[in-house]
DNA sequence: TTCAAAAGTTGAGTTGTTGCACTTATTGAG
DNA sequence: CTCAATAAGTGCAACAACTCAACTTTTGAA
C-alpha cells in the first residue's frame, strides 16, 4: 500500500502522517455519507470512526460540506488549461462548454463508485451549494485567462461576465429532463452574444 | 396608530394580533443588526428583544437570515411585470437589465435609512447568498414569461438560461470599481446572444 | 541533546435550530 | 351562548455544527 507520494517534494514523516490522518477522515466520511445520507451523519460518529477527536477533525476540514470534495484540488487547473489548450479555431466559450459537459459526464463507462459519489453530491442540497461556490471562486482566474485569449483589457467585465456565466450554466441546466441539451442550449446563449460582442 | 390594513380581506384579530408579533420581531432584529452587526446578534438575544420566546421567532421566520428579508414579498410580481410592460420596442434583456439597475440603485436620493439596509445586506456573506437565493428562486417564473413574450415553447431552455443568467448578472457585476457598467456590460452579452439565437 | 513548532486531545461552551408538552386566546358551528 | 377545534405562544431541554483554551505528544532540526 504505497501512498499518495505524488508530492513531488518529497515529505517527511510529519507531513506524511498529517496526510493519513486527512484520509483517514475523508474515507471515513465519504463511506458513512454513502451508506446513510450526508445529513443522518454527524461530525462525532465519523470522528470516531476516524479514530480522532473532533476538533482534529475540523483542524483538517473547516466544515462538514468540505468532507466530501477533498480531492478536489485543482479542478481549477484543468478548468483553466481547457480554454488556453482549447483545438485551434475553437471559441473560448465552446471550449467552456466542452469542459462542462465532461466534467458533468462521468456515469457512462467510468468509475462505478464514482455515480454513486455523484448522485451523493447532486440530492443534497447542502452539498450542491457548496460545490457550486467552490466552482464560482474560480471566476477571477477564469476571467483573466478570457481576458489573455481574446486580447480584452484585465479585468474587463465582459470577462467577467462570461466566466460568472459559464460556471453557472450547469446550474441553470439543472431541473430540465435534458440537462446535456438544456447546457448546450445555455452556452449557445452565450457563444453567440460573445462572437456578438467581439465583432460589434 | 393604525396598523398595516392594506390586507384587502379585512383580517380578523387574530391574524392582525400575528402580524404584530411578526413585526415586532423583524423590527428588533434589523435594529439590533444595524446597531451591532448581523453576527454579532444572537437569536436568543433578538427573542428577547421583542418579547417571545425563540420558538415563536422561529414559527415565523424559518432562519436566521429571513429577519432581514420580512419585507420581501413580491418583488417576483415587479420582476415580471418589467418584462410584461417594458416600452415597445425594448428587447426583453434590456428589460431585465433596466429593471436590475433600477432595483439596485436605491442610495442616490431615496431613504436615509434604506442605505444601511443595502449596506448590512452587501456587507455581510450570509445574507448575501440568501437574498441571491431568493432571486434564483423566481428563474422558472421569470422564464415562463419570458417563454411567452418571444413565442418560444413553454420549458425552453433558453428560457430558463436566459433567466438564470440574468438574476445572476448582478453578482457577476460585484467587485467591479463601477457596479453598474460592470451590470451593463453583462446585459450587453445576454442581449446580443439573444437577439442572435432569436434570428439564428 | 535540546527545543520550538506542529499535530492531536480533552472538555466545556456558543449558536442556530428543533421537539415536546403545555397554556392561552380566537373562532366557527351548533 | 357554549364548546370544542384550532392556532399562537411558552418554557425547556436537546442536538448538531463549530470554537476555544489549555495541555500532551510527536517530530524536525540546531
Amino acid at each position: 500500500m504505497t501512498e499518495t507520494d505524488s508530492g513531488r517534494p518529497p515529505m517527511g514523516r510529519r507531513e506524511r502522517k498529517k496526510a493519513a490522518t486527512r484520509r483517514a477522515i475523508a474515507d471515513a466520511a465519504l463511506r458513512l455519507f454513502l451508506e446513510r445520507g450526508y445529513d443522518d451523519v454527524g461530525i462525532r460518529e465519523i470522528a470516531d470512526a476516524a479514530d480522532v477527536s473532533t476538533t482534529t477533525l475540523f483542524k483538517h476540514f473547516p466544515v462538514k460540506e468540505a468532507l466530501v470534495f477533498d480531492e478536489e484540488a485543482d479542478h481549477e487547473a484543468e478548468l483553466l488549461a481547457a480554454v488556453r489548450e482549447r483545438p485551434a479555431g475553437q471559441s473560448v466559450p465552446a471550449a467552456l462548454r466542452d469542459h462542462a459537459l465532461r466534467s458533468r459526464t462521468a456515469g457512462a463507462d467510468g468509475d462505478e463508485g464514482f455515480a454513486a459519489y455523484l448522485e451523493l453530491v447532486n440530492s443534497t442540497p447542502a452539498l450542491r451549494d457548496y460545490a457550486q461556490n467552490m466552482w464560482l471562486r474560480h471566476t477571477a482566474a477564469l476571467a483573466r485567462v478570457i481576458a489573455e485569449e481574446s486580447g480584452l483589457p484585465e479585468g474587463d467585465p465582459a470577462c467577467t461576465a462570461l466566466a460568472h456565466f459559464a460556471l453557472e450554466a450547469p446550474r441553470a441546466a439543472r431541473g430540465h429532463a435534458d440537462t446535456r441539451e438544456a447546457l448546450v442550449r445555455a452556452f449557445d446563449l452565450l457563444e453567440r452574444g460573445w462572437n456578438a460582442l467581439a465583432s460589434g
